[in-house]
DNA sequence: CGCCCGATTTAACAATTTTTAACATATCGC
DNA sequence: GCGATATGTTAAAAATTGTTAAATCGGGCG
């Protein structure tokens, strides 16, 4: 679960948004009512995003903006600021990969921008490995965000659940892929349900690349799967 | 390069304007001499942006502004009135970030007033990822602004929530845009009729880009949607 | 006002994806 | 080999999505 600080001096906007932050974004939010106790707050604990509001009193939030910078490069900070503010003083920050929102602002547009900003972080420190897309299964080619299985003109199709999970198999290639592994990542929860339902899906995908006798997925009793090529 | 449509009845004015604005300002500027022609060329095929004159028979460029406002919320306007006639009539557009002009005006006047209507419909106060209003789609050019879908001179006008929906499946292509996110996006709630709705423009849209191989939305089963190009 | 029109929503039904259930088979420790 | 557990396969049930059509809404116009 993603964290939050929310730098804001109105207490009525604070709380509204950290309630809804936390239920409808699912975000850890902790909240503080300005700059100084948002740098303490900071110092004490990480961070995944920061919502500073720049018009407070004791420390504005660009000034505590640019003391967290010096603190930590890249952690993705939002500044919500009044109307006409931003032209000179964003500058410094939208190097930063910063973003900005002005007063007043409809609360779908701040969690619009929070994702956008979780989401380049997260992509951004992704391992090479995990970005692949596309890999070759015999003679088969797959394309896991097309989900689907080419091989000349022949193409199959593939549902989001046979995908991600054929798609785990082929990063762990000739290695073991835990039944735990795949079901904490595809269905965020290992259970005798969610279980049975990924044997289904191994029933599924066997099927696929049954026409290539150099492909085979063969269990590991007790541990999980290993796809086979060559 | 931008597209502008100028509405005006005084066809030596009209000629005048459309020459200066094609050579001084490099847009391309479609001129009509009516309210209804001004209607009917504004369906036909995407503009950046609207010059209506108010004063012209048929048809008056406020009614013509109001009815273009019905079919596409975003596309900037700005209306040549005659002095006086401002003050209570512009009210109902100001809101929409529109602008007007009083004649007689100095030509450089208009100008200036085109390019910063163009500049802040672009940059606003939005994040840099959230600017872009023309997006390339397979053999298709989608213009959010315009409301519109061309290939050549194929042209589809979209209503503005087919707009919004594709403009957001834009910004993701080839991930995942999340049902939840286009709902709070586009519907500012996220309910079952609301989803409902949604999958209704999804069809819509698949139907407007069936004619494109290359291009597919294809569904993420229990998460969302993702816009393949190639 | 009542009518028309297009945009959107609601409803109905079809198709697809995922889960659950049922039963068959395999593996392991003993 | 035997019982317990794990896996393979298929089919039915449940949930989600796709599509089309009808109902509703809201603005313009006579």
């Amino acid at each position: 679960m993603k964290k939050i600080l929310l730098v804001e001096d109105d207490p009525n906007l604070g709380l509204l948004l950290q309630d809804y932050l936390q239920l409808k974004g699912k975000f850890e939010v902790v909240l503080c009512k300005d700059g100084e106790e948002g740098l303490r707050a900071f110092t004490k604990q990480p961070f995944d995003l920061l919502i500073l509001d720049v018009m407070m009193p004791r420390k504005d939030g660009f000034t505590l903006g640019k003391e967290i910078r010096k603190i930590n490069e890249h952690v993705p900070i939002i500044f919500a600021t009044a109307k006409g503010m931003i032209e000179d003083k964003t500058q410094a920050f939208n190097l930063g990969g910063d973003d900005y929102i002005t007063k007043p602002f409809r609360i779908e547009e701040l969690l619009l921008r929070i994702n956008a900003l979780l989401k380049r972080a997260s992509s951004a420190d992704k391992s090479e490995e995990e970005k692949q897309t596309h890999f070759k299964i015999g003679r088969y080619d797959f394309d896991y965000t097309a989900q689907m299985i080419s091989a000349g003109d022949f193409h199959q199709k593939l549902s989001t659940k046979e995908a991600e999970l054929l798609r785990l198999l082929c990063l762990r290639k000739n290695e073991v892929l835990t039944r735990e592994e795949a079901l904490l990542n595809i269905w965020h929860d290992d259970n005798y349900f969610n279980g049975r339902s990924m044997d289904v899906f191994l029933s599924k995908i066997r099927k696929y690349l049954k026409d290539d006798q150099n492909v085979e997925i063969i269990n590991v009793h007790g541990r999980g799967y290993k796809l086979l090529i060559n």
